[in-house]
DNA sequence: TATTGATACCTCGGATTACGATGTATAGCG
DNA sequence: CGCTATACATCGTAATCCGAGGTATCAATA
């Protein structure tokens, strides 16, 4: 998919993959992944975004030997989800404009 | 509208604005208003982007003493929005996985 | 034992691109 | 004469996706 296609949808994105149930950077990615395809580093800027913005928090916690953190959102982060779903509306508007007369 | 959701769009939404009947610059900005706003800076960038990329091709006339460029769309023109459309079906299994569970 | 692959995190620089600000110029109206 | 609409264009800024690279642990395989 398009990069430019993914822009202003990839963050709520993420939002969506961790709405239900506190997840980790690399599980993220895996649950996307047959939704969108996004990279490590695209992720984890992304994920630092959405906790500046406050629409998450993170807890870092020791899995196995191994670092991880669990994020978990917050309810600036369902108000995100909220609004983009109130901009859908205009979404399909423009591709009923780019269909229309075929 | 959210410019990133714009990205990605911006450019079919021209080329949709000139498909069927040739047209400039000012006129598909007032065409496009009711659907997407865009700024005269992005709609030259746009436009001067897809000529390089030959999907749209310019004619210069004269108009009433003002200088009047009108873009015809070419094949890889038409070609974009029909892949634009392919790409849908991803963007609606993006709006159904952030929608899901609610 | 050594090597590979999976897991798990992170940073940096490049490329793309929407937009505000700004500039140029003509026509028509009050 | 000033204002608005028409009509084009450039420049710099900010946002952000991604490839490339880095660090580290653990399990499986050769």
């Amino acid at each position: 998919m398009d990069a430019q296609l993914k822009r202003g949808v990839l963050d709520v994105c993420v939002l969506a993959a961790i709405k239900n149930e506190d997840s980790y950077g690399y599980k993220i990615i895996k649950d996307l992944s047959p939704i969108v395809e996004l990279s490590e580093s695209t992720l984890y800027t992304i994920l630092k975004r959405l906790e500046t913005a406050s629409m998450l928090v993170v807890r870092s916690t020791e899995f196995e030997g191994r670092l991880r953190k669990y994020y978990h959102i917050t309810p600036r982060g369902l108000q995100r989800i909220l609004d983009f779903k109130n901009e859908w509306k205009e979404i399909m508007d423009i591709y009923s404009f780019i269909g229309k007369e075929d």
